[in-house]
RNA sequence: GCGCCGGUCGUAUAGUGGCAAUUACACGAGACUGUAAAUCUUGCGGCUUCGGCCUUCGGGGGUUCGAGUCCCUCCCGGCGCA
């Protein structure tokens, strides 16, 4: 049985994608839905009121993070992640996964988890001969050793740890600990990852099952296989079939680096193959035109750094593409960053104003422009949503991508 | 008036014979996709077929193969003595 409820409202026509509801422990959320990624227990630069009134429904905290600063017991003794950090929504907890890729595979190399496929230097994997090259993370067949980037100290999490940390922090839906492979490895690689990742699939499973006794807590498993049509559906079909003591999981994160240009077509492989009546959460995506494709490819979640990064850096969501709000352009723009906009930001402030405050580093700068973008992000997906009910979604995805891509 | 010290890219600096010239800030542009990120990259005299070419360290003159660097002189600023 699983703590989450998950139903089907409205499905787009001819396509995998589908409008529902997720019942959690802590609210409905109404998908497709973005969730807002913060990973120390607090959206970046915002506060729970701000990411609430900026429309988000729920936020995700991580599993690595947490657990070296300032330890999951510690987050359990503060009442868990909720009370903590008093965010009364649902909440979601990566399992480390991804540390795993951002501090060994990528650490120090500029690779992201997404690849431009007219970069060859990243499909070439004999140039990414780097077994000398430091990593915070090193893989082994039982678990993870990762060297604090706190203090230098040792950590060994194994799929078991990884889920008892995610019981202690509380959230209500947990991801299961996995392995996400660089682009730049190999065939032969790739498949060893996701045969580890299948394994530690089946023990995170097991270890909630122990751990899940009151039935609080739901775990979405993770499909993983990097850009190879075989491995994907390999772990698609795997990851859906993966029972445990009469358990399975109850929803499928899918993981993993893609090239831009073949996205669509690796969701699609993975999409056709998982449950239909279970959730979907598109891990670490993404950019507008990604959620149109993963929304459109039966994706129900999606999380990703880049509105509350972005923001921080002074680059901000519009209608009609991104801007630097640095830009010189802007220092006596009096506009707000959108017309119409009904984020707090935009609300009560001026480009000019926004300007003032990067140029001067102040903090107030990097809220502002955060709570913009997570607004326009959260609000693009509720639009896409509606689209969906409305028998819409075509038009309104061209009409968007025209003026956003300008 | 005399004596010291000093005038280098927007600002502050480094540079005592090989220099288009250090560093920081400012300024310009860009990047960021399950957050080692309120971070990072890059440009910042002009032109360039990217190999260079030309013009620059208060002004002028000189020494030298070569001067931001040495000498003379003038201008400007600070301090001290009158």
């Amino acid at each position: 049985m699983s703590s989450v409820n998950f139903k089907i409202e409205k499905k787009l026509k001819g396509k995998l994608g589908r409008a529902g509801i997720l019942k959690t422990p802590h609210g409905e959320i109404e998908t497709p839905a973005f969730v807002v990624v913060g990973t120390k227990a607090t959206v970046k630069s915002v506060n729970p009121e701000q990411v609430r009134d900026a429309g988000a429904q729920v936020v995700l905290a991580n599993t690595y993070h947490l657990y070296l600063q300032p330890g999951d017991e510690t987050v359990k003794k503060m009442g868990g992640l909720n009370k903590m950090m008093n965010w009364s929504g649902p909440t979601m907890t990566d399992s480390g996964g991804f540390q795993v890729f951002s501090l060994g595979a990528a650490y120090k190399k500029g690779i992201s988890k997404v690849i431009q496929i007219t970069n060859p230097s990243l499909l070439i994997p004999e140039r990414f001969d780097d077994t000398d090259a430091p990593r915070l993370a090193k893989v082994g067949q039982d678990g993870v050793s990762f060297t604090s980037h706190l203090d230098g100290s040792i950590h060994y999490i194994t799929p078991e740890k990884s889920i008892q940390i995610q019981h202690n922090l509380g959230a209500d839906m947990i991801f299961a600990f996995d392995e996400c492979t660089s682009p730049a490895e190999d065939l032969k690689y790739q498949n060893e990852a996701l045969d580890r990742t299948h394994n530690w699939a089946e023990r995170s499973l097991r270890e909630h099952n122990k751990l899940n006794t009151e039935n609080k807590v739901s775990l979405f498993g993770i499909v993983q296989g990097g850009r190879e049509e075989s491995l994907r559906k390999k772990s698609a079909k795997i990851i859906s079939e993966l029972e445990v003591d009469g358990q399975k999981f109850d929803g499928f994160g899918i993981g993993g680096s893609f090239a831009k240009e073949d996205m669509s077509t690796a969701i699609k492989w993975v999409n056709d193959i998982l449950p239909e009546d279970k959730p979907r959460h598109l891990l670490g995506i993404g950019e507008p035109e990604d959620l149109f494709m993963g929304i459109e490819n039966g994706v129900d979640l999606f999380d990703c750094v880049l509105p509350t990064r972005l923001g921080r850096n002074g680059t901000i969501y519009t209608k009609y593409g991104k801007i630097h709000i640095t830009n010189t352009t802007y220092r006596e723009d009096l506009k707000p960053i959108e017309e119409n906009c009904e984020c707090y930001t935009c609300k009560n402030y001026s480009r000019a104003y926004l300007a003032h405050l990067f140029h001067g580093k102040e903090m107030l700068g990097g809220t502002l422009a955060s709570i913009h973008n997570i607004h326009f992000i959260v609000n693009l997906v509720k639009q896409i949503r509606q689209s969906i009910f409305d028998d819409n979604f075509d038009k309104f995805k061209k009409e968007f991508l025209e003026k956003y891509k300008h």
